[in-house]
DNA sequence: CGCAAGTTTGACGCTGCTCAATCACTGTGG
DNA sequence: CCACAGTGATTGAGCAGCGTCAAACTTGCG
């Protein structure tokens, strides 16, 4: 798709802070989880690391590829995605980001920021300092091991959207699409009852997801509706068929690492 | 590209150790130097680190998709290259070691392999063991902080090549990757006087990088030699007019940040 | 010398792109 | 309450980039 870069200005600084006695679900938390276990000294010490909160509009942008990474953002509601513009307006989206996620912690490490990250709908976001978490990573080995495994999954989808680009067809594509992130989705509790969820994307962005041309992932969307695998609609997207969806796409979510914590650690120094 | 998996199976155990004097070039160490200043107690336990080899042929596979990670491997001398297979045969390659290259930490971090590596020709690896590497990270902060860099700059470079497949026509994608291996090779030295360099891949594995068919990268391939662009004939490329390569694709290549270390970490913890 | 692997060529066709118009939905102001 | 504008979805016609199939040629190697 071409286009000029449009972007919200960020506005100023409506920061709410939950002092330590904060006890709701924290995403961050149970998403750790996902990998290792953590007792209450560490789930205290994520709350805590979590604790500076900003609601911020649709279309605004968390991070710009030309600036200095300052602090880490962890999506607490909402929907965030990653992209970059090439000189003549195409756009790559590199991936999408939910409650739980962080963005992007390889920012802090390189000190620059290789790509932007944007709302697609009003959201909320904690703000963790660097030094907060540098700390919090050295007291607890198992919050280093945990944000560790987050950056690899990162990589791990990275390399599978790799091979989703380069050697499916827009049919298989768009299928693959729909499972990874029905999988992220039901991981952190986003489905409804009855089988939907909100997907707060429009075609292009899909389209500039994928590759493909909003034209060309109209059309193949209807291919969907029409045999019975899944319709997306008003931001709502609804699974009609999962076992046809996946065996569209050759679906294996391994690479997400979505289980339960994994049994023993490869390495005893990540305790 | 469709074929089933051919994998030579990896031999006995040809080792030979450096014992501590061994004071050669390490293309680890002049790697990590590109991202921190090592001293010579670093270069030294990078030195004791690298100091088992191997020896391996053409074909020989490093790592397969099925196995436990048990050591991390380093690229001495040779090319190596990731790439998973499709149940139907379809391959997607990630991206190609060189010298100083590691293959993949990632792997230790979730004690699984998400992937194969394979050798492009005759290569010589060292066999790093992890729990030493982990040592060393402790020991060594600059160590750790270049292991760090590493992986992020691989990430870096999978980004890169998600929106090369994404949104770059063939002319363009394959303009991108000889950009990006020239910058790689050049970092390294292996460029020759006369602008050459040796490049031990078949066309049809080019294909199966950029998501092409051979056929196709054949023909763009002459497109280049008619252009006068570059020449790729008996494993050696040879850039006849760079600057107009690096037009086609409009490359930057700061995402391999192969220039001078940086002054100052972002992080104080990784001194 | 002869085989195998890799490269090159040609003819043909499909997937996905382009351009352009129309339709549907939502929010806005009069 | 409706006209209107803006954004996003949908449709159609035509085309081209790239894939498929198949054969010939070239190179490296035992």
């Amino acid at each position: 798709m071409f286009l000029e870069p449009p972007h919200a200005a960020p506005s100023g600084d409506p920061v709410t802070i939950f002092p330590g006695g904060y006890n709701q679900a924290n995403p961050l938390i149970e998403r750790m989880n996902k990998f290792v276990a953590l007792g209450a000294s560490e789930t205290g010490a994520v709350r805590q690391l979590t604790r500076i909160r900003r609601s911020l509009r649709m279309n605004e942008t968390l991070v710009r590829e030309d600036r200095k990474p300052d602090r880490i953002y962890l999506i607490l509601k909402g929907v965030a995605f990653r992209y970059r513009y090439l000189i003549d307006g195409r756009r790559q989206i590199f991936g999408y980001l939910f409650p739980g996620d962080l963005c992007d912690t390889q920012f802090v490490i390189l000190n620059e920021c290789d790509h932007n990250v944007g709302l697609l709908c009003d959201s909320e976001v904690a703000l963790i300092s660097l030094p907060d978490l540098m700390g919090a990573m050295v007291t607890f080995p198992k919050i280093e091991r945990a944000l560790l495994m987050m950056a690899v999954v990162d990589s791990a989808i990275l390399r599978e959207n790799l091979l989703n680009l380069g050697q499916r067809d827009a049919f298989e594509k768009i299928g693959h699409f729909f499972c990874e992130i029905t999988a992220r989705m039901r991981a952190i509790g986003q489905i409804n009852a009855d089988g939907s969820f909100s997907l707060p994307l429009t075609q292009m962005e899909l389209a500039d997801t994928l590759g493909l041309t909003v034209v060309h992932v109209n059309r193949i969307l209807q291919r969907f509706r029409l045999e019975g695998v899944l319709c997306w609609s008003r931001r709502q997207v609804i699974i009609l068929n999962q076992p046809k969806l996946e065996s569209i796409a050759a679906f294996n979510g391994a690479y997400l690492h979505l289980d339960a914590p994994r049994e023993e650690p490869a390495l005893q120094a990540w305790g």
